[in-house]
DNA sequence: GTCTATAGATGGATAGAC
DNA sequence: GTCTATCCATCTATAGAC
């Protein structure tokens, strides 16, 4: 054969590599198929032996880019709560998470447009959802927690985001975490 | 003249309410000028009498829906600071504010997309966006709480809209309204 | 000021060569 | 499996009639 085994699932899961951060970057909607596979080094011929359509596209980038959020979320298990805490609230409100939507959390830079789109798409979101919250919930102490945690976060990063300078997007960084110290601190 | 006195600035008000509503629903990127102008009953040869571009619409939204957007934060000055945090945490996280989109607050919808526009853009986000967190700080007593409050209900309300399912959408509401309990109980 | 018509570019997706 | 070439729809924006 004129290629090696498995080349078609590492070259799928390259373009969901590649586009993944394209995407975070410039948008879903606002990106071409032509700009996803370009960053892949293929052109957009390949990229219907991979995905059925754009549409599916997404769905496989909201399954692997959880799986990824899901990893990052875990840190290192021999940390105390308090530890863990701290570290990941460092790194998800850091201003390096801000300027680099294309290697961070899904949530901010796609969440607004998977609530746009088709019922299955969404239901794929939810359940990669559940797995980061499930994770945190051990972390935190409840689910609900966890959601809450999880909104503040991306909340924070999303505005953050749309702020033109720097000292703005550090005062919702800073807000938000002492929010969320505030929050935890009350319910023991 | 053909037309009476301030026709042209009804016109663009009118555009800009309806594209508000259109834009917010479908996203900004994924929505045509024919289909921002058609829910004004122009066509888009109308559009560019009122705006430059595309682009310009835009940061005219963002200033409009702003001053949408604070007047509803300003709420009932009779209020208490405490009633007023409870009806507005209840109105602004309630499932109707998740199921339409296009009569809420632009934060959770378009701020992933503002976050992409040009500096210019940004600017008039800030601007729009202070004015809306001074009024915050009135009720909660300070900037820094304001901004964390607001980075919790726009994520919160951003979440629920990509989750599947009326539960689990109502999860993230509950959970977000307790956390701000919490916290603002904190701090006194 | 708004319309129709259209230019010019780009969008998603497919066909056939290799 | 990937390429080039292309179809057809849609996009932003403009031109000219009314």
């Amino acid at each position: 054969m004129r290629y090696k085994p498995g080349h078609n699932a590492e070259r799928r899961q390259a373009l969901l590599q590649t586009s993944g951060r394209v995407v975070k970057q410039n948008g879903f909607a606002a990106t071409g198929v032509d700009a996803l596979t370009q960053a892949a080094g293929v052109t957009s011929g390949a990229f219907y032996t991979h995905f059925a359509s754009k549409a599916e596209l997404l769905k496989a980038l909201i399954e692997s880019e959880s799986q990824a959020s899901r990893q990052r979320w875990d840190g290192d298990p021999q940390l105390s709560d308090d530890e863990w805490i701290a570290t990941t609230l460092a790194r998800y409100l850091h201003p390096d998470h801000v300027h680099h939507p294309e290697s961070g959390c899904v949530l901010p830079a796609l969440t607004a447009e998977i609530a746009r789109a088709d019922q299955d798409t969404r239901q794929v979101f939810e359940d990669g959802l559940r797995q980061v919250t499930a994770a945190l919930s051990q972390r935190l102490g409840s689910d609900e927690r966890a959601w809450a945690f999880l909104s503040q976060v991306v909340g924070a990063v999303l505005i953050a985001r749309a702020l033109p300078n720097e000292a703005s997007q550090r005062q919702v960084l800073q807000a938000s975490q002492q929010f969320i110290r505030q929050a935890l601190a009350a319910a023991g």
